[in-house]
DNA sequence: AATGGTGTAACTTATAAAGTAACATCAAAT
DNA sequence: ATTTGATGTTACTTTATAAGTTACACCATT
Protein backbone atom coordinates (compact mmCIF):
# COMPACT_ATOMS: atom_id res chain seq x y z
CA UNK A 1 0.00 0.00 0.00
CA UNK A 2 0.80 3.97 -0.24
CA UNK A 3 1.51 5.56 3.03
CA UNK A 4 -1.18 6.99 4.74
CA UNK A 5 -1.47 10.86 4.71
CA UNK A 6 -4.78 10.85 6.61
CA UNK A 7 -3.50 12.00 9.73
CA UNK A 8 -1.15 14.46 8.78
CA UNK A 9 -3.52 16.46 6.19
CA UNK A 10 -6.44 15.99 9.09
CA UNK A 11 -4.16 17.96 11.04
CA UNK A 12 -3.50 20.21 8.10
CA UNK A 13 -6.91 21.05 7.53
CA UNK A 14 -7.73 21.80 10.91
CA UNK A 15 -5.15 23.97 11.55
CA UNK A 16 -5.73 25.66 7.56
CA UNK A 17 -9.10 26.13 9.11
CA UNK A 18 -8.09 28.00 12.78
CA UNK A 19 -5.05 30.36 10.70
CA UNK A 20 -7.53 31.03 7.84
CA UNK A 21 -10.90 31.21 9.50
CA UNK A 22 -11.63 34.63 8.08
CA UNK A 23 -10.48 33.36 4.33
CA UNK A 24 -11.54 31.20 1.60
CA UNK A 25 -12.08 27.78 3.70
CA UNK A 26 -13.52 25.49 0.49
CA UNK A 27 -12.17 22.29 0.32
CA UNK A 28 -10.42 23.14 -2.62
CA UNK A 29 -8.46 26.34 -1.06
CA UNK A 30 -7.47 23.94 1.41
CA UNK A 31 -6.69 21.35 -0.92
CA UNK A 32 -4.74 23.63 -2.80
CA UNK A 33 -2.39 24.27 0.54
CA UNK A 34 -2.37 20.29 0.73
CA UNK A 35 -1.81 19.73 -2.86
CA UNK A 36 -4.19 16.78 -2.74
CA UNK A 37 -7.55 17.41 -4.43
CA UNK A 38 -10.98 18.67 -2.60
CA UNK A 39 -13.15 15.38 -2.64
CA UNK A 40 -10.06 14.17 -0.23
CA UNK A 41 -10.56 17.06 1.95
CA UNK A 42 -14.17 16.35 2.14
CA UNK A 43 -13.62 12.68 3.10
CA UNK A 44 -11.27 13.95 5.63
CA UNK A 45 -13.83 16.78 7.02
CA UNK A 46 -16.55 14.41 7.17
CA UNK A 47 -14.42 12.16 9.65
CA UNK A 48 -13.75 15.09 11.32
CA UNK A 49 -17.51 16.17 11.90
CA UNK A 50 -18.76 12.73 12.65
CA UNK A 51 -15.59 12.88 15.66
CA UNK A 52 -17.15 16.21 16.12
CA UNK A 53 -13.85 17.82 16.23
CA UNK A 54 -15.20 20.20 13.22
CA UNK A 55 -18.62 21.99 12.91
CA UNK A 56 -19.36 22.32 8.63
CA UNK A 57 -22.14 22.73 6.48
CA UNK A 58 -23.55 22.39 3.53
CA UNK A 59 -23.60 24.67 1.04
CA UNK A 60 -21.07 27.59 2.43
CA UNK A 61 -17.72 26.96 3.11
CA UNK A 62 -17.51 28.14 6.84
CA UNK A 63 -15.96 25.30 8.79
CA UNK A 64 -15.14 25.72 12.38
CA UNK A 65 -13.50 23.73 15.03
CA UNK A 66 -15.82 22.46 17.15
CA UNK A 67 -13.92 22.99 20.53
CA UNK A 68 -10.65 25.06 21.30
CA UNK A 69 -7.69 23.99 19.77
CA UNK A 70 -6.25 23.43 23.28
CA UNK A 71 -8.88 20.83 23.81
CA UNK A 72 -8.02 19.27 20.41
CA UNK A 73 -5.39 16.56 20.65
CA UNK A 74 -3.46 14.68 18.31
CA UNK A 75 -4.76 11.39 19.28
CA UNK A 76 -8.48 13.17 18.87
CA UNK A 77 -7.31 13.15 15.10
CA UNK A 78 -5.80 10.14 14.90
CA UNK A 79 -9.29 8.77 16.56
CA UNK A 80 -11.10 10.33 14.11
CA UNK A 81 -9.35 9.55 10.97
CA UNK A 82 -7.31 6.13 11.48
CA UNK A 83 -9.43 4.99 14.13
CA UNK A 84 -9.51 1.38 12.65
CA UNK A 85 -5.46 1.02 11.69
CA UNK A 86 -3.26 0.30 14.06
CA UNK A 87 0.04 1.43 14.13
CA UNK A 88 1.47 -2.42 14.51
CA UNK A 89 -0.07 -4.96 12.15
CA UNK A 90 -0.23 -8.83 13.63
CA UNK A 91 -0.14 -11.52 11.05
CA UNK A 92 -3.29 -13.14 11.44
CA UNK A 93 -2.65 -16.08 8.78
CA UNK A 94 -0.40 -18.18 11.09
CA UNK A 95 -0.21 -22.14 11.72
CA UNK A 96 -2.38 -23.19 14.50
CA UNK A 97 -0.63 -26.53 14.79
CA UNK A 98 2.13 -24.87 16.03
CA UNK A 99 3.37 -23.68 19.53
CA UNK A 100 4.70 -20.70 17.83
CA UNK A 101 2.14 -19.98 15.25
CA UNK A 102 -0.92 -21.08 17.05
CA UNK A 103 0.00 -18.72 20.18
CA UNK A 104 2.19 -15.28 18.86
CA UNK A 105 -1.27 -13.62 17.21
CA UNK A 106 -2.17 -13.33 20.71
CA UNK A 107 0.92 -12.91 22.42
CA UNK A 108 1.80 -9.88 19.80
CA UNK A 109 -1.70 -8.24 20.33
CA UNK A 110 -1.07 -8.22 24.19
CA UNK A 111 2.57 -6.67 22.64
CA UNK A 112 1.64 -4.09 20.08
CA UNK A 113 -1.31 -2.74 22.02
CA UNK A 114 1.56 -1.79 24.68
CA UNK A 115 3.13 0.07 22.06
CA UNK A 116 0.05 1.63 20.90
CA UNK A 117 -1.06 2.73 24.54
CA UNK A 118 2.78 4.21 24.81
CA UNK A 119 1.85 6.23 21.44
CA UNK A 120 -1.44 7.20 21.87
CA UNK A 121 -0.43 8.69 25.28
CA UNK A 122 2.07 10.83 23.87
CA UNK A 123 -0.42 11.43 20.81
CA UNK A 124 -2.93 12.77 23.65
CA UNK A 125 0.14 15.39 25.21
CA UNK A 126 0.29 17.33 21.76
CA UNK A 127 -2.67 19.80 21.25
CA UNK A 128 -3.58 21.22 18.27
CA UNK A 129 -2.93 24.48 19.56
CA UNK A 130 0.97 23.52 20.04
CA UNK A 131 1.04 22.70 16.35
CA UNK A 132 0.01 25.66 15.32
CA UNK A 133 2.09 27.61 17.55
CA UNK A 134 4.88 25.63 16.56
CA UNK A 135 3.58 26.29 12.45
CA UNK A 136 3.35 30.14 13.58
CA UNK A 137 7.02 30.09 15.26
CA UNK A 138 8.45 28.57 11.95
CA UNK A 139 6.56 31.34 9.81
CA UNK A 140 8.52 33.97 11.75
CA UNK A 141 11.46 32.39 11.38
CA UNK A 142 11.24 31.89 7.38
CA UNK A 143 10.28 35.45 7.11
CA UNK A 144 13.08 36.47 8.99
CA UNK A 145 15.61 34.51 6.84
CA UNK B 1 -0.52 -1.06 -0.17
CA UNK B 2 -1.51 -4.10 2.30
CA UNK B 3 -0.58 -3.83 6.06
CA UNK B 4 3.37 -4.77 6.98
CA UNK B 5 3.49 -7.37 9.15
CA UNK B 6 7.50 -8.01 8.51
CA UNK B 7 7.88 -7.04 12.44
CA UNK B 8 5.35 -9.79 13.24
CA UNK B 9 6.99 -12.67 11.00
CA UNK B 10 10.39 -11.44 12.20
CA UNK B 11 9.35 -11.96 15.75
CA UNK B 12 7.99 -15.19 14.68
CA UNK B 13 11.00 -16.44 13.19
CA UNK B 14 13.04 -15.51 16.20
CA UNK B 15 10.66 -17.43 18.54
CA UNK B 16 10.59 -20.69 16.25
CA UNK B 17 14.44 -20.24 16.29
CA UNK B 18 14.24 -20.49 20.16
CA UNK B 19 11.74 -22.74 20.74
CA UNK B 20 12.43 -25.45 17.87
CA UNK B 21 16.55 -25.64 18.33
CA UNK B 22 16.83 -28.82 17.99
CA UNK B 23 14.26 -29.66 14.85
CA UNK B 24 13.87 -28.75 11.34
CA UNK B 25 14.89 -24.96 11.06
CA UNK B 26 14.65 -24.50 7.54
CA UNK B 27 13.06 -21.86 5.59
CA UNK B 28 10.31 -23.96 4.16
CA UNK B 29 9.56 -25.36 7.87
CA UNK B 30 9.59 -21.58 9.07
CA UNK B 31 7.39 -20.67 6.25
CA UNK B 32 4.75 -23.08 6.81
CA UNK B 33 4.29 -22.01 10.57
CA UNK B 34 3.94 -18.54 9.16
CA UNK B 35 2.01 -20.05 6.12
CA UNK B 36 3.80 -17.95 4.14
CA UNK B 37 6.51 -18.82 1.64
CA UNK B 38 10.28 -19.84 2.30
CA UNK B 39 11.74 -16.83 0.10
CA UNK B 40 10.14 -13.93 2.34
CA UNK B 41 11.28 -16.10 5.28
CA UNK B 42 14.91 -16.06 3.49
CA UNK B 43 14.52 -11.93 3.45
CA UNK B 44 13.90 -11.64 6.94
CA UNK B 45 16.23 -13.61 8.11
CA UNK B 46 18.58 -11.71 6.07
CA UNK B 47 17.35 -8.20 7.59
CA UNK B 48 17.62 -10.14 11.11
CA UNK B 49 21.09 -11.63 10.32
CA UNK B 50 22.48 -8.01 8.91
CA UNK B 51 21.22 -6.53 12.57
CA UNK B 52 23.24 -9.13 14.37
CA UNK B 53 19.94 -11.15 15.70
CA UNK B 54 20.05 -14.06 14.21
CA UNK B 55 23.13 -16.03 12.70
CA UNK B 56 22.65 -18.00 9.77
CA UNK B 57 24.87 -20.66 7.13
CA UNK B 58 24.39 -21.13 4.02
CA UNK B 59 23.40 -24.33 2.95
CA UNK B 60 23.23 -25.50 6.30
CA UNK B 61 19.50 -24.88 7.88
CA UNK B 62 20.92 -24.26 11.68
CA UNK B 63 19.96 -20.83 12.35
CA UNK B 64 20.55 -19.24 15.94
CA UNK B 65 20.22 -16.50 18.03
CA UNK B 66 23.11 -14.28 17.82
CA UNK B 67 22.41 -13.66 21.88
CA UNK B 68 20.02 -14.81 24.59
CA UNK B 69 16.53 -13.83 24.29
CA UNK B 70 16.19 -11.69 27.06
CA UNK B 71 18.79 -9.41 25.41
CA UNK B 72 16.75 -9.32 22.10
CA UNK B 73 14.03 -6.53 22.41
CA UNK B 74 11.10 -6.09 20.05
CA UNK B 75 12.59 -2.66 19.34
CA UNK B 76 15.99 -4.48 18.15
CA UNK B 77 13.56 -6.40 15.55
CA UNK B 78 11.87 -3.42 14.55
CA UNK B 79 15.06 -1.60 13.98
CA UNK B 80 16.10 -4.54 11.89
CA UNK B 81 13.22 -5.12 9.55
CA UNK B 82 11.35 -1.79 9.47
CA UNK B 83 14.20 0.75 10.09
CA UNK B 84 12.84 3.10 7.19
CA UNK B 85 9.45 2.82 8.07
CA UNK B 86 8.06 5.15 11.06
CA UNK B 87 4.92 4.23 12.57
CA UNK B 88 3.43 7.87 11.30
CA UNK B 89 4.41 9.72 7.96
CA UNK B 90 4.57 13.49 6.81
CA UNK B 91 2.84 14.12 4.17
CA UNK B 92 5.77 15.75 1.77
CA UNK B 93 3.61 17.11 -0.97
CA UNK B 94 2.27 20.67 0.54
CA UNK B 95 2.46 24.26 -0.75
CA UNK B 96 4.88 26.15 0.76
CA UNK B 97 3.26 28.76 -0.17
CA UNK B 98 1.18 29.06 2.45
CA UNK B 99 1.79 29.52 6.12
CA UNK B 100 0.08 26.16 6.77
CA UNK B 101 1.57 23.99 4.06
CA UNK B 102 4.77 25.56 4.47
CA UNK B 103 5.65 24.87 8.08
CA UNK B 104 3.74 21.82 8.83
CA UNK B 105 5.93 19.19 7.83
CA UNK B 106 8.39 20.42 10.02
CA UNK B 107 6.16 21.10 12.96
CA UNK B 108 5.03 17.47 12.13
CA UNK B 109 8.03 15.64 12.16
CA UNK B 110 8.83 17.05 15.46
CA UNK B 111 5.40 15.63 16.83
CA UNK B 112 5.89 12.45 15.41
CA UNK B 113 9.12 12.14 16.45
CA UNK B 114 7.63 12.02 19.76
CA UNK B 115 5.12 9.55 19.24
CA UNK B 116 7.91 7.58 17.62
CA UNK B 117 10.46 7.53 20.37
CA UNK B 118 7.14 6.78 23.09
CA UNK B 119 6.73 3.93 20.87
CA UNK B 120 9.94 2.71 20.83
CA UNK B 121 10.74 3.05 24.64
CA UNK B 122 7.90 1.34 24.89
CA UNK B 123 9.31 -1.88 22.10
CA UNK B 124 12.85 -1.36 24.06
CA UNK B 125 10.95 -2.76 27.25
CA UNK B 126 9.90 -5.69 25.50
CA UNK B 127 12.18 -8.44 25.46
CA UNK B 128 12.02 -11.44 22.57
CA UNK B 129 12.02 -13.64 26.07
CA UNK B 130 9.19 -12.16 27.80
CA UNK B 131 7.48 -13.03 24.24
CA UNK B 132 8.60 -16.49 24.17
CA UNK B 133 7.54 -17.26 27.77
CA UNK B 134 3.97 -15.97 27.15
CA UNK B 135 3.60 -18.04 23.72
CA UNK B 136 4.27 -20.94 26.16
CA UNK B 137 2.19 -20.08 28.78
CA UNK B 138 -0.62 -19.73 25.89
CA UNK B 139 0.16 -22.83 24.92
CA UNK B 140 -0.52 -24.28 28.43
CA UNK B 141 -3.51 -22.91 28.58
CA UNK B 142 -4.31 -23.81 24.79
CA UNK B 143 -3.63 -28.25 25.87
CA UNK B 144 -5.68 -27.57 29.52
CA UNK B 145 -8.59 -26.51 27.70
C1' DA C 1 30.55 -34.90 -7.72
C1' DA C 2 25.78 -34.93 -5.97
C1' DT C 3 22.34 -33.16 -2.88
C1' DG C 4 19.83 -29.81 -0.54
C1' DG C 5 19.55 -25.67 1.61
C1' DT C 6 20.69 -20.56 1.63
C1' DG C 7 21.09 -15.72 -0.24
C1' DT C 8 19.47 -12.73 -3.48
C1' DA C 9 17.43 -10.66 -7.43
C1' DA C 10 13.70 -10.03 -10.82
C1' DC C 11 9.14 -10.28 -11.68
C1' DT C 12 4.09 -10.80 -10.56
C1' DT C 13 0.09 -10.30 -7.70
C1' DA C 14 -2.71 -8.34 -4.06
C1' DT C 15 -4.35 -4.56 -1.54
C1' DA C 16 -4.88 -0.10 0.59
C1' DA C 17 -4.37 4.99 -0.17
C1' DA C 18 -5.07 8.61 -3.01
C1' DG C 19 -6.91 10.64 -7.32
C1' DT C 20 -10.91 11.45 -10.23
C1' DA C 21 -15.51 12.11 -11.66
C1' DA C 22 -20.26 12.54 -10.95
C1' DC C 23 -24.26 14.15 -8.75
C1' DA C 24 -27.91 14.84 -5.29
C1' DT C 25 -28.37 18.15 -1.64
C1' DC C 26 -28.28 22.32 0.71
C1' DA C 27 -27.61 27.47 1.61
C1' DA C 28 -27.10 31.97 0.03
C1' DA C 29 -27.91 35.53 -3.28
C1' DT C 30 -30.48 37.65 -6.52
C1' DA D 1 -38.48 31.04 -6.53
C1' DT D 2 -34.63 30.27 -9.28
C1' DT D 3 -29.89 30.39 -9.89
C1' DT D 4 -25.34 29.67 -8.18
C1' DG D 5 -21.80 27.41 -5.89
C1' DA D 6 -20.20 24.57 -2.45
C1' DT D 7 -20.82 20.28 0.29
C1' DG D 8 -21.46 15.18 1.25
C1' DT D 9 -21.05 10.94 -0.70
C1' DT D 10 -20.43 7.18 -3.83
C1' DA D 11 -18.22 4.61 -7.49
C1' DC D 12 -14.43 4.00 -10.17
C1' DT D 13 -9.41 4.44 -11.52
C1' DT D 14 -4.67 4.96 -10.57
C1' DT D 15 -0.62 4.37 -7.87
C1' DA D 16 2.48 2.51 -4.58
C1' DT D 17 4.04 -0.93 -1.35
C1' DA D 18 3.95 -5.60 0.75
C1' DA D 19 3.84 -10.19 -0.15
C1' DG D 20 4.06 -14.16 -3.37
C1' DT D 21 6.64 -16.50 -6.98
C1' DT D 22 10.38 -18.02 -9.66
C1' DA D 23 14.99 -18.69 -10.63
C1' DC D 24 19.63 -19.58 -9.81
C1' DA D 25 24.37 -18.95 -8.13
C1' DC D 26 26.58 -20.29 -3.93
C1' DC D 27 27.86 -23.03 -0.04
C1' DA D 28 28.17 -27.12 3.13
C1' DT D 29 27.65 -31.78 3.86
C1' DT D 30 27.68 -36.29 2.27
Amino acid sequence: MRYSHKLSDAVHILAYVAIYHDDDLSSAAIAASIESNPALVRRLMGALRRAELLTTQQGSATPQLARPADRISLLDVYHAVEADTPLLHVDDKTNPACIVGGNIQATLRGAYAEVQDAAERQMAAITLASLIVDIRQREQQRNHA
